[in-house]
DNA sequence: GACCTACCTGTCAATAGTGACATGTCGATG
DNA sequence: CATCGACATGTCACTATTGACAGGTAGGTC
């Protein structure tokens, strides 16, 4: 179960509500890591109070009701990232298409590879921005989540990116 | 759902058994790409042929089928493929982790780098030689697939230990 | 003051996926 | 010929996740 971990994570950063963890989840979580709606994070959120790993530090307008790890929270997540998985979950629908690709005939594989070698780059440049934000940072704390995260995605994309323009060449040189 | 289509594509690959595709899903596309174990394979595998998509070719001994796409398995691959998904499901255990470490100690957070460079260092050395046994074949076809796989894979892991190299060197120069 | 947008939390039915359990076969070894 | 490990397919209960639906609020603009 790795969603519990993800919220108690990102709320140890710093203290959040419910939404702001929705849009934590659509904007960096869930592009590269691991993907999660409003509607099993309000649930997930109400558990992880009641098993006393959270706890709502402030009530705001509209209902919004702010969460924080407590040190319980804390020492489990510790827990849960110096333990290593014996088999990490992988589902990526992405790495799948790619793998699935020499199934295609050559011309419709190099349309997909040049769409992937495109996307990629333009998510590299986005991120290359993006980290000269959070340059100056201390690793570890608040800031330190958006350097590792980004500096990780940017190698990311950029290694995809190489990987599809290696594959089109070599398609390319066999045609 | 992805599963339908990775089937699709394994068997596109060859003709396999139930069996071997669930040894296909440990071996490689598990590993990197989409998980799946035989209580899942089996009944989409039924659901696929009754669906038209694929076909029992062969039957062997201890009950073995052997399936094969048919034409119309084929195109509802090539369409998938073929079709950009707006936003493609990522659900990457390891990658969370990576995301998490941040809100660790920088003592915790350098065990656990550490760990991460050590272990894709060593699934890039197996990769390597993986790929030297594919590199004469051509990319599309039986043989493409293996080879596509292992490249990527081995960037991947390349990718990974160098940010985690760079993550360490960081913190230590921190400290 | 009407209206709109973003904020904010939830339920519930349906689907997808996992782990435990069940069952039987073929081939090799002693 | 007994036994064992790999081969081979399946069910079922449980858990996790998604998508559709639901309902209400604060702040800003016209």
């Amino acid at each position: 179960m790795s969603l519990p971990h993800a919220l108690l994570g990102l709320l140890s950063v710093h203290p959040r509500s419910g939404y702001e963890l929705t849009k934590a989840f659509e904007r960096d979580l869930g592009r590269y890591a691991w993907q999660a709606g409003h509607t099993s994070i309000y649930p997930e959120l109400n558990r992880l109070a009641e098993a006393g790993l959270v706890e709502v530090t402030h009530e705001g307008a509209r209902g919004a009701r702010t969460y924080a790890v407590t040190p319980a929270g804390r020492e489990e997540l510790r827990t849960w990232l110096l333990t290593p998985p014996k088999q990490a979950k992988v589902r990526n629908e992405q790495v799948l298409r790619m793998f699935l690709l020499s199934a295609l005939e050559p011309a419709d594989a190099l349309v997909v590879l040049r769409r992937i070698a495109e996307a990629t780059e333009q998510g590299a440049t986005e991120l290359r921005t993006v980290r000269e934000e959070h340059a100056a940072a201390p690793m570890t704390g608040a800031e330190g989540f958006g350097q590792l995260a980004a500096e990780f995605g940017l190698r990311q994309y950029e290694a995809v990116r190489d990987w599809a323009r290696w594959a089109i060449e070599r398609l390319e040189r066999e045609a």
